[in-house]
DNA sequence: AGAATGATTAGATATTTATCAAATCAATAT
DNA sequence: ATATTGATTTGATAAATATCTAATCATTCT
């Protein structure tokens, strides 16, 4: 498992927190953190078998007694640094694009104009592709276009320019 | 339920903390974070009103979605702060004492000598408060006031000087 | 060596809760 | 008005795990 992670489950647990907060004031033993908590030995040395194992605390024998402290340094991390994600996983944003288009396109063709506003601008963005950059197209051409893709070419292209993906000047097209 | 002990437990989850970090690079919406994560909205929303109602993050409605964001004060908490516990219970020395001595003293008696030399101390001491400060003692004097506890005096009068709870010069003791 | 005792492990149990599908709500666009 | 669509709630289920008792281990004192 994620190490941050592995050590923000442990901290989850009030157990836990009250064996830590005793182990703030004084290097403990199990028996002795287990009376004070009224909790069985059992459960405690539970707890701090894995909170040890996660670099939480340490321990060391002395005469009868496991002594058990605080890993300081793990606690002095700030919060923001546990919850980070040091692998994040790529580009949301295409992966969430790809669906969209997915979902509307079928065999190169689009199935439904998205109502939504945000689908809709990745759907036209998909079908602009076609076009050439810096290249000047008329009303004509433009449909042509357009119409490999869905019947309603006029209400395409007059989003097409709404949404500014489309400029258009005395009858003639290009894109931007 | 203790409020930073919720927080916590709230930070002990793979998908939250997947959720908490897509809104860290950018404010997002329930579906849109459902289909990056792959998981069913239902689930993202369930996660993200228990963050809300935990003021771990805010809502606010923006046409047809409703956009979450972090509440960053929150996360620039140290650690140490989460675990802390405000109110502490009181005096887990003093309740372990308790527990010993009443262990090993039954109807005034010292039922038996502690092996274990922390528990020793203890009992040690609470035998130690029959003799009144600064007085000087003669040994039998010593040996009778023990022996109300204890009949074998002499164990816990060596005892009692070789941790240093009492002195001993040309057969005159005292308490320190 | 053997007795005492604190620590740990093993096995069993009960509680918590993340997740999903389906139903319902709420806002918006036609 | 009504259809669409994103958000939320509900009910059911499966997985994780905190806790206890009893048994075993390991160390220390006599």
């Amino acid at each position: 498992m994620n190490e941050k992670l592995e050590i923000l489950k442990l901290l989850a647990d009030k157990t836990r927190l009250d064996i830590l907060n005793a182990l703030m004031k004084e290097d403990s033993y199990v028996e002795k953190i287990a009376c004070d908590l009224s909790i069985t030995p059992a459960t405690i040395c539970y707890h701090l078998k894995k909170m040890e194992s996660a670099g939480m605390v340490k321990c060391s024998r002395s005469q009868f007694y496991m002594i058990y402290s605080l890993n300081k340094d793990i606690f002095d991390m700030p919060l923001i640094e546990l919850i980070k994600n040091d692998t994040p996983l790529d580009s949301s944003e295409d992966k969430y694009k790809k669906e969209v288009i997915s979902h509307f396109f079928k065999f190169g063709k689009l199935v439904s104009i998205p109502t939504q506003r945000k689908k809709r601008e990745i759907v036209l963005a998909e079908i602009i592709k076609s076009f050439e950059e810096g290249k000047i197209y008329s009303e004509k051409e433009v449909d042509e276009i357009i119409h490999k893709f869905h019947e309603d070419h006029c209400t395409i292209r007059r989003e097409m320019i709404a949404c500014g993906l489309m400029k258009r000047e005395n009858g003639r097209y290009w894109i931007i």
